[in-house]
DNA sequence: TATAAAATTTACCAAACAGTCAATATTTTA
DNA sequence: TAAAATATTGACTGTTTGGTAAATTTTATA
């Protein structure tokens, strides 16, 4: 039984070494999804051996299920920022460039989920019709409620969101693909346009038009 | 020896085995990734042993590979359509109303590139460099002539395209979460509404203002 | 219809892999 | 510092998997 599950206190070995191999083991499933890694390419990521980190984790299984519910909260949070009080179009603007800043930083993150996704969810399917269904029809009233009092144009708020998450997570999860067709070297230059283009996009979209 | 790279003549029963699985490999390959999916998967998929799948195909990356080569003509295909000639704004929101329609009647064709460039596109790095990079940078010069012309709006061209292919590609791709979140049934209804949101999103973006 | 060619299958092999176990080394604690 | 608890490792196991070889069956052809 690996230590990740007793209820006895955690050692400052054990906290040291389950970061070390979450940090290896999120480079390693991100670059190669769940089929694609093995624990010998996570034992090497990490520099340790392959008994030693199935000392600290049950199961292959438990490593990638550890990372993936580590990282939720983190993933969730910017759109929980959104507030009915701020300005509608200021709101959903700093959420999308959040979310692009997110890609930007975090983008092995990014990758993980979207192997998840791709692969149908097997690990995550309740989380995503639980609480990741409960905020976003949260967040669709708001935007609904925008609409109703004239603050931004009439949109179908849950189209609006998929847009958002669609087109920051694309600079992270198909990174290859952009580098490959803006035909330029191994930097980030892009994020920049990236996000002058996302709030052009966002803002015309939902700013009043002027009667 | 495989079938498939002698210049010997095709018979009826290769040609008939060889799309009976090409047509199960993609059915294993989008579900499961390159690394999930086994040949044994892939024979039970199309009725046949593993041995007569490797009778046809050198091996399982052979497969692979013939499948992405066999998809990227038609992936392409809609963006090749526009026109300089045309109306601008009509010619983009005919794009994306295409891509859109691949993705709801090829979703597994979408999650097959999905999972590639994911990877980090090991066998399609020269494809997204090569031909890809050269029919998006004509379009972008497209776009750019309209917008020197005042016939849109003043936009990144390249990510304009990025954003395209990134909200249509979703609808396919993150499927799971979608149907999730708007949390009913097996249908494609919500497909009418994305096409409805994409079309006011980026006539928004690109309708020139009127002074 | 006899023969050659093509197609299919059964029985394999070797490598990769997740996971175990018992022995050893290290660290903590009394 | 000695004993106990924790951590690490080398050697191993059983299974999955990509792929092969040879024999057999089916199909096409002369």
């Amino acid at each position: 039984m690996a230590r990740s599950d007793t209820t006895k206190k955690v050692t400052r070995i054990q906290r040291e070494k389950i970061n070390v191999i979450l940090e290896a083991a999120l480079e390693v499933f991100s670059n190669h999804g769940f089929r694609g890694a093995t624990i010998d390419m996570i034992a090497k990521n990490a520099n340790l051996s392959k008994p030693n980190i199935l000392y600290y984790f049950d199961s292959k299984d438990d490593i990638h299920s550890a990372l993936l519910s580590k990282l939720l909260e983190k993933w969730l949070e910017p759109l929980k920022v959104i507030s009915p009080t701020g300005d509608p179009v200021e709101e959903i603007c700093s959420y999308v460039e959040n979310k692009l800043d997110m890609a930007r930083m975090f983008p092995r993150e990014s990758r993980l989920f979207a192997n998840e996704i791709l692969q149908g969810a097997p690990r995550m399917l309740k989380i995503l019709s639980g609480p990741l269904k409960q905020l976003a029809d949260q967040k669709a009233e708001i935007i609904n409620s925008w609409v109703k009092a004239g603050k931004i144009e009439p949109i179908n708020p849950y189209h609006l969101i998929f847009s958002i998450w669609a087109t920051t997570q694309h600079y992270a999860d198909f990174d290859v693909q952009i580098h490959a067709v803006l035909g330029h070297k191994n930097n980030d230059s892009h994020f920049n346009d990236a996000k002058t283009y996302l709030r052009l996009l966002f803002t015309r979209l939902l700013e009043p038009k002027v009667k």
